[in-house]
DNA sequence: CACTTGACCTGTCCGC
DNA sequence: TGCGGACAGGTCAAGT
């Protein structure tokens, strides 16, 4: 799923969920969905109880009284779905027609907590992961020793965005965007609706992008990720909420997913092109090459 | 070193 | 209706 914006929205919705509770069991039927070895598990999560849940990147952290954190990516088929005591797993559950019965065929880790009530870690795809770290050890795990800061931090400057992309002047934008080492939370969706905001074209190389351009392009990003945060995401297949439903960003997006419909600024058709190895939305008249 | 491609998986859609 | 291939929100490792 998941860019910044769904997992920030994941993490609201389990802040509200599942923090003060404690947990009674765990299980999973995937070795790479939950690497940990058994004993492991065993002494640091049976029995922790949830003080809190963040947000880096692309990554949730699920912080326990034992001073370990469970540490999430959903990659791009990740879902965590919480079902409380008292209601339906299965047939029953007002999500039933989304989600359906839980756990499901793609329910790769359940936790479940001493009211009874379950927390479901789908992946479709398992390229998703669940580990169990020392909450100390949190930031010198290497993904986070190499990620870039949080776009949408208070005191993150257009002059700091811009110097960011710097880094990397001979690489399109595109894949600069992409790039977490760079700057952190960004995936194909919001890469390609700030493009479009920005009026650049996906390829142009960094350096030959003017700063009052990286300017735009700084302020389209923080508004496309603040707007989805406030739409609850993005969910184009697979993803939903902690309460398994969907975002609604998509029905804003100007061109992701919209090929061959009308650019909102000047109506020519949306294409799709390979950029960076991705799927890419741009208008050919709006973002010239 | 910087940048690109393939691999990791399952499922769906599209053309023949 | 079946089958092969391309493709899907993300990162890594390996290749050039």
């Amino acid at each position: 799923m998941p860019e910044l914006p769904e997992v920030e929205t994941v993490r609201v919705g389990l802040t509200q969920f599942i923090i003060g509770k404690t947990i009674a069991g765990v299980s999973h039927d995937w070795g790479k969905s939950f690497p940990n070895a058994v004993a492991e598990v065993q002494s640091f999560l049976i029995g922790a109880k949830i003080t809190a849940i963040r947000r880096r990147a692309k990554v949730l952290l699920i912080d326990l009284d034992t001073e370990y954190s469970l540490v999430i990516h959903l990659k791009m088929t990740g879902q965590m779905v919480y079902r409380g005591t008292g209601e339906a797993f299965g047939a029953g559950h007002p999500n039933d027609s989304l989600i359906g019965v839980l756990p499901n065929k793609s329910t790769r880790v359940t936790l479940e907590f001493s009211d009874s009530s379950k927390l479901f870690f789908n992946d479709q795809r398992k390229f998703g992961w669940v580990k169990l770290f020392p909450t100390l050890e949190v930031p010198n795990i290497d993904f986070f020793m190499k990620v870039g800061p949080e776009p949408l931090s208070a005191d993150f400057t257009q002059v700091a965005f811009r110097e960011r992309f710097l880094r990397r002047p001979n690489t399109n934008i595109k894949a600069a965007l992409l790039d977490q080492r760079v700057i952190a939370g960004v995936g194909n969706i919001y890469a390609d609706e700030s493009l479009w905001g920005a009026k650049i074209h996906p390829s142009t190389l960094v350096k030959n992008i003017s700063a009052q351009k990286m300017n735009t392009l700084y302020a389209e990003l923080r508004y496309v990720l603040n707007l989805a945060i406030e739409k609850g995401g993005s969910s184009d297949r697979n993803y939903v909420n902690a309460e398994g439903k969907k975002g609604n960003y998509l029905t804003f997006a100007r061109v992701f997913r919209r090929e061959n419909q009308p650019c909102p600024r000047c109506s020519t058709a949306i294409i799709k092109t390979r950029v960076a190895g991705r799927g890419t939305h741009t208008c050919p008249k709006c973002q010239k090459a």
